[in-house]
DNA sequence: CTCGCTATGTATAAGCC
DNA sequence: TGGCTTATACATAGCGA
């Protein structure tokens, strides 16, 4: 009989959307989370084929920073911010402000590329100490290493983390009620914690950090564009 | 008549192809600019649809600059380079348009800063690298951690978790486009010497160049995007 | 948020201007 | 470098788990 006929369609497909903030607050956080993993492929298959170099911030709707960046990050923006590390040749012809704004300039690049470098040192130092305590003698790069070796370098790196954190928390609680005896400063590192725009992501995208400290300064609305069909 | 059947395909329709550096140098160029209109194409939507603030900084091949920003480049920019290190709120109204100078030197100061900051972590993990190799019993180690250094090793695993995390989605993200993971990658030759920041990109995205801190070295400057008609 | 599934809307590799 | 056209490879909206 016509009991199963109807093979209703298990999906409506993929259905046209309006160019505009979608507004269904579910809808809106789902398509965010899809279409950026989709322009970080589209990033990154970009850098591989034409061996572009890419950097790219995301701040989602709820103020969640994201990063992505070949070779890194840092890279890029230091290079825009200082107009190339490098200092090419053509900056010689230049007179914005006279010769302080170039000094100034010239500086800023010396200061970026130390910059650059220190993080550098400091980022193969925290691998050295983390893989020393991970594996001894394991000195492998985690660029280098296969699927399987970083499930496991996880899980290792799990647990050190969970120790380290009890142990903290027991400190706190002592803390708590006899001042703690602080050595040195407050070892604020860059502001908001580590890695955030430390080089640790080289050539590679990653949820940027809590995000926290931003809170969400909600984008000013965006109209659509005139040439949206 | 109509007999002439055959018309020969005027096009072979899109061609699958391998994710690897493409070697056509023309092809490469063709590719290159194709998918960079697509990527900043990707990203208008995304920060229409989702509200989103993105930044995208992409070297060309040719070492030629080209960005995306919305709002602005420089707004998101700033955020990631001052980090919130210094005043978050107040950064929200940073006058890209005004002081370039005023700009500069806050730079220079935060660099100057996080220089400082860098230089101290590093003596830190050197300390942490010594204490690791002296002895290597873990746990005992923990113990005996101070706070700050518990802070900054808790850091250090959160920054590693994260790196591995990624390099974990990267290569689940290509396997899914070439079933093999990438192994370091084609090796990288980047380093074009200049980029500048615009300060201009206001909601669009556009070549980054003219009207930089130093004035425009020869970037071809580009119209506005007259596609999606 | 992430993952899978399906039906479709789109981005694009080629080739020629 | 962009534009156009065509035939396809991919991305992704809507819905569930």
């Amino acid at each position: 009989m016509m009991t199963m006929t109807r093979k209703k369609r298990q999906s409506m497909g993929r259905q046209k959307i309006a160019m505009k903030r979608i507004e269904r607050e579910e809808a809106r956080q789902v398509c965010f989370s899809k279409r950026r993993a989709g322009l970080f492929k589209k990033a990154t298959e970009l850098s591989i084929l034409c061996g572009a170099e890419i950097g790219i911030v995301v701040f989602s709707p709820a103020g969640k920073p994201f990063s992505f960046g070949h070779p890194s990050l840092d890279h890029i923006i230091s290079r825009f911010i200082s107009g190339g590390a490098g200092a090419p040749p053509q900056l010689h012809g230049i007179r914005v402000d006279g010769d302080k704004l170039h000094h100034l300039n010239e500086e800023h690049a010396g200061l970026t590329e130390k910059l650059e470098e220190a993080r550098r040192r400091r980022a193969e130092l925290e691998m050295a100490v983390a893989a020393q305590q991970a594996a001894p003698g394991l000195d492998m790069e985690v660029q280098q290493m296969t699927m399987e070796e970083l499930e496991s370098f996880h899980n290792t790196l799990e647990g050190l983390r969970r120790n380290v954190a009890s142990r903290r928390e027991e400190l706190e609680m002592l803390s708590a009620v006899e001042a703690k005896p602080i050595r040195g400063g407050p070892g604020a590192m860059f502001g908001y914690g580590f890695g955030y725009l430390s080089g640790m992501h080289n050539g590679l995208y990653l949820p940027a950090g809590a995000g926290g400290l931003y809170g969400q300064y909600g984008v000013p609305d965006q109209r659509a564009f005139p040439f949206w069909g």
